[in-house]
DNA sequence: CACAGTATGTAGTAAATTTACATAAATTCC
DNA sequence: GGAATTTATGTAAATTTACTACATACTGTG
């Protein structure tokens, strides 16, 4: 089943690229979508100001057949619950909107992201973590975080991972860098400075470079194999929120490929380290 | 709105108490629900056997106002069916399945989060952070993580925040506190001895005491506010993974919370926190 | 076997959707 | 800057679709 995208999240993502009328069909759908889904194509024609035909053809523009098409697509769409547009909080919000909205935004990233995934770099980073003798996670700000996650996770497949947020470690560490060593890079942007720095002078030796960062940027330049993510950080937000989501959930991804890289005979290990714990807990009563 | 169970379940249920017709009409959708939604009254009686009219009285008998309502309450009943399953990994998996399912689940988790989020707690823990004269965020393992990235976010509300993985430092803290303090607790289980060891320290001081964890667990027991999150983290799966996501994206929304509380007066001291970047980043070309 | 009641289908009507075409707006090219 | 061409939008007719009213067939009962 090709999962389609979607809906409401392509209609919001094309909007600045359709004509007048279009446009206007699209402001009338994002506005009452279940409403949408109940109108007959002229009341729909009515409420967004334009002719009947206008919707028709908006509808074939997003891949429907007609009209019904349509608004079975949008339904389905809906189905799930969740606003798949996203929302900025606004300062009029109460502890009832903006909770909501927030975890909307953070369900609506994943899915975005799930769409379509960079399976061959995924693959190949797997590779190259399976292949390393030492992995390096380094991110700055809100990305040093994910970092930090990654060392929790990824110390379990007995290799060396090490985490440092300091911009001259990174670049030390980066100086005296050889063969099999993996050198992960996180950044949303791409663009922040001593990270691309770090990564060029490790770009000078033998080690590997893998980054989790956007695609053209500085840093997936001097990547060797560049995982890249599209989010659409909301910028009127002053917090960078969903793209780390994402970024943990592909390095969960990684695990993954890594842990059915090693096997099945690898269970046990990780069951060891799970267990190394049961003590450091109080008993479930 | 109330959703009914799903469609295609009550059919199956009801399937003896139907007429003849209506029966097989019953089957002709049973049989292909997807098909079904994508076709005409005509062409589904004609798949059925039946009059037109047969078709349009069964989809009245079951609640819709007609066939075009009918279709969209099954296609809406068909499109969440699906989803709220969560999946484990198998070693069976590839990199066309195991990405997916790892993004279905941390997808899924977020939106059951979504479904009863405490607002109450929230509120109220917003209500305390921006009371509190300083905050510290400790967690252990993967929650460390997660407690270094509210650090990053908290900091810019003009609040001492401080974060600590040391077990160590973190009774020294909690030991030393007073009035004004508060300290946030992150920890999936709520049981891990040397954190809730660090609570109880905590609470025999003046400070506040606000955790994020496992209701009724020995570390919600310690806390003045609980900020509950039902996680079921699958415990096949040997990393922590969707857990650590939830919580991430509830202080998405403390911090959010704090945000309006401060109102719209601190956007300029938001704004030049990130402005405070912009020499650190290349440009966009 | 006739009657009442229910079930099903036929045919016509109303509604909704689509297509074909005409006009208006925008863009391009001299 | 204005004519020509393309693109966008609307009008009106054609077609498909769904619904209603009614007629016929079936089922069960006295």
């Amino acid at each position: 089943m090709t999962s389609e995208p979607n809906l409401l999240a392509v209609i919001q993502r094309q909007l600045s690229d359709l004509n007048k009328s279009e446009a206007k069909v699209a402001k009338a759908i994002l506005n009452g979508p279940e409403e949408a889904t109940r109108s007959s194509i002229a009341s729909l024609a009515a409420t967004a100001g334009v002719s009947e035909p206008s919707v028709n053809r908006f509808c074939k523009r997003f891949g429907a057949t007609g009209f019904p098409d349509f608004k079975l697509q949008l339904a389905t769409s809906l189905a799930s619950g969740v606003r798949y547009v996203s929302r900025s909080v606004e300062f009029s919000d109460d502890i009832n909107t903006f909770p909501t909205k927030l975890f909307d935004n953070a369900i609506n990233a994943l899915m975005t992201a799930k769409e379509d995934l960079p399976l061959k770099a995924i693959a190949r980073a797997v590779d190259q973590i399976t292949q390393a003798r030492r992995v390096y996670f380094f991110g700055l700000g809100t990305s040093a975080a994910v970092a930090r996650d990654a060392e929790h996770k990824f110390f379990r497949f007995n290799v060396p991972v090490f985490t440092h947020e300091d911009p001259l470690m990174q670049r030390m560490l980066a100086a005296s860098a050889g063969v099999g060593d993996l050198f992960f890079f996180i950044s949303h942007t791409g663009r922040t400075k001593v990270l691309v720095e770090a990564a060029e002078i490790a770009r000078q030796t033998e080690a590997t470079i893998v980054s989790l960062t956007a695609e053209g940027s500085p840093l997936a330049d001097q990547s060797h194999c560049c995982i890249n993510v599209k989010v659409e950080e909301d910028t009127e937000q002053y917090l960078p929120m969903t793209s780390r989501l994402v970024q943990l959930v592909i390095l969960d991804v990684l695990a993954a490929g890594v842990t059915l890289r090693r096997g099945e005979g690898f269970t046990p290990h990780l069951a060891r380290i799970k267990d190394s714990l049961k003590d450091t807990t109080f008993p479930t009563s």
